[in-house]
DNA sequence: GCAACGTCTTTCGTATACAGTAAACGCGAC
DNA sequence: GTCGCGTTTACTGTATACGAAAGACGTTGC
């Protein structure tokens, strides 16, 4: 049984388990469960109207990106950022961001770059309608596509959570900024254009601090 | 079989899903479980010795830590390496790591340093018995202090999982590089004592540059 | 009134049972 | 001999059942 990859309908199945996961996600990121909030596998499984095992293998995959604490025999907890966390999240967000950038300006092919565009675009347009959720969104949506370029397996994985909890915590504050660091992805895309490394890890970077810059301040005001 | 009761007094209750988890990791280390190899939930928990349900829970984190694919109805097998995923591995330990040695630089304690400066002399020790796997355990061990030193917590958890591949998949030349390596690392707490962020970082930088090269190498002779 | 002890409830940890699906295999037709 | 179809099998995905441990609460002794 050598390494065969198979791609029929059946292999898209969604087991419950994804499905919790993506429901319990989106309902901490909402805030419909505070931080600190008590989750017993009994009441999510209630709420998700499945049983217990899904709901478990669920919150393992929380737990591990970090959404929340589970206390061995007492249950888990919605996780309760605080500044120095969320000052590691931009750390390492910062590290990640500049590889995903380098390896993207090495990288990309021409279909790639208008693929960024064109999500460029999609987030002026949203600008230009003030929908600035949709704003956010694009602008999450066009640093996952950077780090697909970049090709580097590992940075995806962890990447996805690494955005999740970006968006959770700043959910507001990230959508105000957006309309700037619209103008920031564009030096970051023309850099991969070009195929100018430095360039393209220092707009990067340039970018995550401007972002940091700005979560942070949006701390202070909370 | 379920007659076990808790042999430890309250306290850390070892779960089966951390014990399986545990001896999994070692199993495919070792070689046990080779690459391309299936794992069916069934034969695993008989290997261990326990139900299915503790093997579920630890094949989830073995998936997210890259050991093992997991095929939605078809089961799991054992990841198969390739080089640009040694490639793409050996990346990301270098921005981590330059992020730890940088945070390291600006944090460590007196005692912090003179934790990692034991660790130096317990691998020169090692070094002059030709001990070279203990040399490599305490390398890793090393690195992780450093990371666990820089205090971000994010760093932490994905180091370990990312160390865990690097011990994997260089397990053999690893032990050999690690004399060398053990000069690097004298760099590197040294810069780390003295304070100086640039430098930490430069050396973290060389060292996995090394350990990249080495590495990559030793793919070769294959 | 306060503290210590015993019971009691809650919740996790693990095992077992059941259903659904996809691959494997064998049989028959061409 | 090969291709196609039906059966069979084996594994995953999910649900339920049971036991153990830790905290909550009331009771009792001082």
């Amino acid at each position: 049984m050598a390494g065969h990859t198979r791609d029929t309908i059946g292999g898209q199945h969604q087991a419950l388990r994804d499905q919790v996961l993506v429901a319990l996600r989106q309902r901490i990121v909402n805030g419909d469960y505070p931080p600190g909030e008590r989750l017993t596998e009994d009441r999510l499984a209630e709420d998700f109207g499945v049983s217990r095992n899904p709901v478990r293998e669920a919150l393992l995959v929380m737990q591990a990106e970090g959404f929340v604490n589970v206390v061995p025999r007492h249950g888990a907890f919605v996780a309760l950022p605080d500044a120095s966390t969320i000052g590691d999240l931009f750390s390492m967000r910062e590290q990640l961001e500049t590889l995903a950038a380098r390896l993207a300006a090495e990288r990309a092919t021409v279909a790639d770059v208008a693929d960024l565009r064109s999500l460029l675009d999609a987030a002026r347009e949203a600008t230009e309608r003030v929908d600035l959720s949709r704003v956010a969104e694009l602008n999450s949506e066009l640093h996952m596509r950077v780090i697909a370029v970049s090709g580097n397996k590992w940075l995806a994985s962890i990447a996805t959570s690494l955005y999740l909890q970006v968006q959770w915590v700043f959910r507001i504050g990230a959508a105000h900024r957006a309309p700037h660091s619209w103008i920031e992805h564009i030096r970051l895309v023309d850099a991969i254009e070009a195929g100018d490394r430095d360039e393209a890890e220092k707009a990067a970077r340039s970018h995550v601090h401007a972002a940091s810059t700005a979560a942070l301040g949006n701390v202070e005001q909370g």
